[in-house]
DNA sequence: TTCAAATCTGCAAATGTTTGCAGATATGGA
DNA sequence: TCCATATCTGCAAACATTTGCAGATTTGAA
């Protein structure tokens, strides 16, 4: 019966799988659609062998899925909508003031929104 | 210019904040309206030693309030509709089957929605 | 074959989180 | 004042995550 003991460390090891600067890029990266790996290290400026890393640790709990073509890895968002969520928490943060600090914020949530066009920062 | 990185860093600062089962519990808990550290303690079965480590946490990123009354310390949600968001996260649980294991799942989207009815497990 | 490109895996050092517990504070009442 | 209740803080052990790097795979091309 504790369903909310089981569920509540389900949810916390979703929670922690996400949290992490360079999966949660990641993540907004691969909204865009299918990448692979060298892509996405380009895109996001890190070396391939640490995206790869990243990648099979979302890939372990089935958030994202490959296909192989060639030598290269393809990778998608196995549930697309959780990009759509993890922009919802950028209401959450704690931004010192909302006046100074929040352009950051407006910035990226314009960079992660659904639609993309394309551009840098 | 690199707001990505900024933010991203900062989202997952907030997200293992909240990536630990007591603390979602807790968070799930405050839902309800304010409530003091034992009342906590108790509807969690956990020490309260715990949940005052736990809620110190959150309360140095401004997640909860606190209000003293007496000796007793008083904690409630600074922006309640973090609650649901985390609710919502559920939809994004590797479960197994969809078919069997989604009993808990269902069990604690009524638990912890919206409105409340106290019930158990 | 042999080679190079793309990706993956394994490991250990560095770093970060969690937990329990002992002792510190703060508050109200006898 | 002295005590009990409620909560907080500090610390060290246990545990988990992150990172870089060396070496393994896999694939396609010469």
């Amino acid at each position: 019966m504790p369903s909310r003991l089981i569920v509540s460390r389900e949810l916390a090891e979703l929670l922690k799988l996400i949290a992490h600067p360079d999966r949660l890029r990641l993540i907004e990266e691969l909204r865009q659609g299918e990448k692979d790996v060298s892509g996405i290290a380009e895109a996001l400026d890190l070396p391939s062998t640490r995206v790869s890393q990243h990648l099979a640790s979302l890939k372990a709990y089935r958030l994202v899925q490959e296909r192989r073509e060639g030598r290269s890895h393809f990778y998608r968002l196995t549930r697309p909508a959780i990009a759509g969520w993890i922009v919802e928490a950028l209401e959450f943060l704690d931004v010192p003031s909302p006046l100074e600090g929040s352009d950051h914020i407006d910035r990226v949530r314009e960079l992660w929104a659904a639609d993309n066009s394309k551009s840098s920062s």
